[in-house]
DNA sequence: TTGTACGCGTTATCAA
DNA sequence: TTGATAACGCGTACAA
């Protein structure tokens, strides 16, 4: 910077204003600095800036499995909003681990980042909301009561019901539940709206037809097969997961049990198989991108401190229709 | 650093000396530094130290397309490992852009990140050649000539050859090629590997049947129907990517070419779909986890500079037998 | 083994 | 509008 100035014949802070504050240089010298700049191809130390300024333009997302499109779609987004608004994205891959997700809060601590995106976290709540207390932190995918701390996730209740209800307006009395790892909010939340409508819509519900996987295809299908094996079988399917849904229509075609005229099957998500297995999946698609947006545009708002209080905001998923419930056969 | 210092009774001196040399520090002091920050839960100020040392322990991974398993698989061993080792990873996506790539770059020349991991860039050779001469940089998935550049790749003719080699054997004569798209080095690189296979075993490539696509399941599709229609059809395709693999299994079922009975099929990538699609799909799997492990190491000894000179390293692939290509049948 | 003091390259305050 | 200068918090050369 020392040479720029004395290139540009003015002093180091004139330097340094060109860069912050270029209005509150004269036209004439800001010339003579852009091109001892341009001459010298000379680069601001962003060390140095992060300390003077004691922040670093970075902040962290803590991801729970990076080889996962639903997280990196979410990230993307998040990435290129950062970038787009002069914030750089350092990476927090967990394995789902909740105690590596405690461990990232150190680089908030040592000053590394300015704040910090949890995509659905596995923490207890009370880590949670102890660490939102103190630094910035916006949680996607999880609620919070605290109305300081600044959330945006889909309501996964609500999302199922829908889902569910869309299947009884089919015609279909007996329909079996596929669910996910109960132990995780997401899990329980799907399962309570598949209840819901049920009993909203006087059918009973036959805890036999309700059970628990992991989300996974393997899961899907052995549960299925089991359930559908049954004489008294369910005329449709709700799982908590593509993958598992896609499990369920395997053990169908096994069994000879055709999708959708014998058997309706919805899943939830919206992978890229969705679109591409036989027949194509009904299913459930979160608002990835609007995570990632939403999200990041929160966090630089909490970063620069005009965060208007009470952020905590839902956004609705979207129900696709395609051929595996059987809409269409009506 | 102020303030454990005092309360320890000792310099700040020998505070820092305790985080970078404790063996230099008498026990009695080290033991009462450290109940000082244990006391105080001082956390050392990184950007002060990154300023001091002129250096982030971070780098910097450029990759093409964050929403992609085959990228994320081999981003998140280099997380892994860069965690292990005491280094940050920060995160660039680039759309597959050129220009992107290198104004990632930039990072780099304001110090920002120690160093950059480019997982198979697309730019120039000459620019990629620049940057890596002036900068630690390591290149995954792409050769270069110049032998200080280090970088780890797989041989993608050699892998096509050994899986065109292996349809060859069971039998076939009349061999599809669904290739990539082909301005990339990938994909020239892996129909070589076809050409060679089949030249080396006495067989005609029909150019006809060499067909160029954009990886994707649709053109596979498309190019397999086309292909298949015409009643000298052949009796195995090969295809420069699963996605394509199973857009061409997806057209040989509507014509009623039953695989592998009537067409073999052979795909690259062992994409998860490749091992769930009916039937399940043989193909060649490149080495994800290695390619993250190594570069990573690769980086970290260049930053060191204990990086022996010549560090070109080619990976094996894996081919991976399953049932689409009927080697079971026999 | 320990402490003093300088410097890393900026930004921000203050006075001119 | 500009310049001089004091931080920012740490690491380390040097002296003790």
């Amino acid at each position: 910077m020392d040479d720029v100035a004395k290139r540009a014949n003015v002093s180091v802070a004139t330097v340094s204003r060109v860069y912050s504050n270029p209005d509150k240089v004269s036209p004439k010298n800001r010339q003579k600095v852009y091109e001892a700049i341009k001459e010298l191809d000379y680069q601001p130390n962003v060390l140095a800036r992060n300390l003077r300024r004691l922040q670093t333009n970075t902040f962290l997302v803590v991801v729970p499995n990076i080889v996962n499109t639903f997280f990196t779609s979410i990230l993307k987004t998040i990435q290129a909003t950062a970038i787009e608004s002069g914030y750089q994205v350092l990476l927090g891959d967990t394995n789902r681990s909740p105690d590596l997700e405690e461990s990232y809060i150190r680089l908030l601590k040592q000053r590394m980042v300015d704040g910090v995106i949890l995509l659905f976290p596995r923490m207890e709540t009370a880590a949670l909301e102890a660490i939102a207390e103190e630094y910035p932190v916006v949680i996607v995918g999880r609620k919070v009561s605290n109305p300081d701390i600044p959330f945006v996730t889909n309501d996964n209740a609500v999302s199922t019901r829908a889902a569910t209800e869309h299947i009884i307006k089919l015609g279909h009395r007996r329909i079996g539940y596929l669910a996910g790892t109960l132990n995780l909010e997401i899990s329980s939340e799907r399962l309570k709206g598949f209840r819901q409508a049920m009993e909203q819509n006087g059918l009973e519900t036959d805890e036999a037809l309700i059970r628990e996987g992991d989300f996974y295809l393997d899961a899907g299908y052995s549960l299925a097969l089991e359930m559908l094996s049954s004489p008294n079988r369910p005329t449709a399917v709700i799982a908590a997961s593509d993958e598992m849904a896609i499990g369920a229509m395997r053990a169908a075609k096994e069994l000879g049990i055709s999708v959708p005229s014998q058997l309706a099957v919805m899943g939830f998500d919206d992978i890229r198989m969705a679109s591409i297995c036989e027949p194509p999946l009904s299913t459930i698609a979160q608002p990835k991108e609007e995570f990632g947006k939403i999200s990041t545009q929160l966090l630089i708002a909490l970063l620069q401190g005009r965060l208007q209080s009470k952020s905590h905001i839902f956004i609705s998923d979207e129900l696709i229709i395609r051929q595996s419930c059987g809409a269409e056969l009506r």
